[in-house]
DNA sequence: TTTTGAATGTGATTTACGTCACATATTGTT
DNA sequence: AACAATATGTGACGTAAATCACATTCAAAA
């Protein structure tokens, strides 16, 4: 599954792979400063994490860290793409959260000092910078605004959590894929007051956020192609009917029994 | 389904119902100097906490706060025990925690100030203390030792989240209900060495935790005592062979698809 | 181009478990 | 003790969706 990680790319030092390097370089300067986390920082904040960063390159589906691992650096995606996965007993992916560039993870082992909860894997070539905990820690004794922004990030994470958790009881799967393709959109680049997935995860990625088998949200692809509701071409997914989308994700199972 | 709550036990005014107190009773201010969260705080941060706490008594199965309401109270349970839930489209009940006393909630929306994302309910007569937003805020910028508390609550809450979508996405409703008991279980207060749940909430109850239906728990606890896994006797379960509870727990389905 | 491995689409079959429908048991109340 | 009112136990049944099994299409190398 995961391919063996082959050095040549953007590595400089033929032989040793050079996957960690101190942040002082003008590439992590102007992209720490500029990081949606530290911005509007104070020159002493600053200062504390450029002195404590590292880089960190790594390919795409490369491991970036995995569950139990005991270990606490937080992770800032400068860029490229990470995913949060699980996996059952029986190996079933279950996906928490794609971490975009500007985002962070790691920081809840640094928080609690407990090992990590879940695996992260690079979803394309990425640029990170690393933080120890204690250097973490320091950052939060420090400025307060940032600790405040942590704080934040962490309700948002209970919250969508909560949402999840809701979801998975109460939904049936293919609601649940709805949802997800709902979760997924952005408005049309081009066309306004238009909705579009670019580029379109694969199937069983899909599954993994739905929790449901690829099968499935093969299935409800091809219903809401069939629907006219949203249509695939190659690696972009259409939303042509909005409302009848959100209307299929929301409807109610004839349940009524409130127990 | 809810009572409709007869204000009669604990009020001294009659007539009107009296269910909010300042805290400056030597009963809150013992209560609240003997909290969790404040122990050990300094006498200023005390200072802060008793002047703007209020007292709020609450009967069994009142509802304490609602979902989207758009208020920012944090509460402390100082004795009682409440239940957070959440109810699908559909009406069905998702319990995400159930806090006892010492335990606090609806600090989500005094961090973030979006609308609660739960409703709350009292299980048994409780009495609470309530803090407004600000002053929890101030709290947390007074006294960085409970604001770090506060930030290893919402870790904590992340992770046992976590593991629940976990659960909920690779888990058979079966493992579900084993999962949950092994959860609830403590330990004997007098046999040593040997587990058991007091007082056993009721089948629905361990259904909305579960995710599943009352029918499923009850065939589940009949399985369990028909193979002397577990015992029930009016309000307690005794585990009698917890190992063989953990091992139908963990087994994985035969499923081996890594996908 | 050809080849080879993923990714996708769709039928057929199976099964876990929700739903429905009661009977029985356990509570708490007059 | 008698009575509701809740809570529990268990069969019968239906169905959503997982599983299995291919055919087909797409995309990345050789």
């Amino acid at each position: 599954m995961l391919d063996t990680v082959t050095m040549t790319s953007e590595t400089e030092h033929p032989g040793v792979a050079a996957t960690v390097e101190p942040a002082h370089t003008s590439e992590g300067r102007a992209a720490l400063a500029e990081f949606p986390l530290f911005k509007g920082a104070s020159a002493a904040t600053l200062d504390v994490i450029l002195r404590h960063a590292n880089l960190r390159r790594c390919v795409a589906d490369e491991e970036i860290l995995s569950r139990d691992e005991q270990a606490g650096d937080v992770y800032f995606v400068l860029r490229g793409e990470v995913r949060i996965v699980n996996y059952s007993a029986s190996g079933r992916e279950v996906a928490y959260a794609i971490i975009p560039a500007g985002g962070y993870f790691g920081e809840l082992s640094a928080i609690d000092g407990r090992p990590r909860s879940a695996n992260v894997l690079a979803v394309e070539d990425c640029l990170l910078a690393t933080l120890t905990p204690a250097a973490f820690k320091e950052l939060l004794a420090l400025d307060s605004e940032i600790a405040a922004r942590v704080m934040q990030k962490l309700v948002r994470i209970i919250r969508s959590a909560d949402d999840r958790i809701l979801d998975l009881a109460t939904l049936s799967a293919y609601q649940r894929v709805y949802v997800e393709v709902l979760r997924m959109k952005k408005p049309d680049p081009v066309r306004p007051n238009s909705w579009l997935i670019y580029p379109l995860p694969t199937q069983a990625q899909i599954a993994a956020l739905a929790s449901t088998t690829r099968e499935t949200v093969a299935r409800v692809l091809s219903q809401l192609s069939h629907d006219h509701i949203a249509e695939r071409k190659s690696k972009t997914l259409y939303i042509r009917d909005l409302a009848r989308l959100q209307a299929l994700a929301a409807k109610s199972q004839p349940d009524g029994k409130m127990n």
